[in-house]
DNA sequence: GCGACAG
DNA sequence: ATCTTGTCGC
């Protein structure tokens, strides 16, 4: 499978980089699902088109983004409970959420993604978290490319 | 020119 | 992202 990167890394033109290998991967699965997973963020970014959002209107499949942090939406953390969340809002409207996956951990940050919403992010993402605070799929995922990569 | 903005 | 060091909880 073609895994060069698109470009560079540059912040607001993640998908110039990663879109074209990450479609050409889920095309190459050639198997259906429910929605995507993606380490990105949906309308949290400068042009309110995140890989989120992108990859997901390539493709035709729901997405839910997931992030370490915003890009450049804004808001406070919320309490340190499981399941806890408080809202991420970019120039007044609300475009994600802080969701507190586990207790004593930070929280991650949850963008709705291509037909889906805010609800459905965070009903995804925790339950995929399940006791970690990083979504299984994402965590399965690096670790088959750090093998990958150990490889050639 | 500098800072910072996913990964 | 990647790297290193240190701490904490299971």
């Amino acid at each position: 499978m073609g895994a060069e990167a698109g470009g560079p890394y540059l912040p607001g033109l993640l998908s110039l980089r990663e879109g074209p290998c990450l479609s050409a991967a889920v095309r190459a699965l050639g198997a259906s699902c429910d929605v995507l997973l993606i380490d990105a963020t949906g309308v949290d970014h400068p042009r309110l088109a995140g890989l989120a959002l992108h990859l997901g209107a390539v493709l035709g499949l729901p997405t839910v983004g997931v992030t370490h942090r915003p890009l450049l939406a804004q808001g406070a953390w919320p309490q340190d409970a499981r399941g806890a969340h408080s809202p991420l809002t970019l120039d007044g409207d609300v475009v994600g959420t802080w969701l507190r996956t586990r207790r004593g951990a930070r929280p991650v940050a949850v963008h709705p993604g291509w037909r889906t919403t805010l609800d459905d992010a965070i009903a995804v993402v925790s339950a995929a978290a399940s006791g970690h605070r990083t979504p299984e799929p994402l965590r399965h995922a690096r670790h088959l490319a750090r093998i990958a990569r150990a490889n050639g």
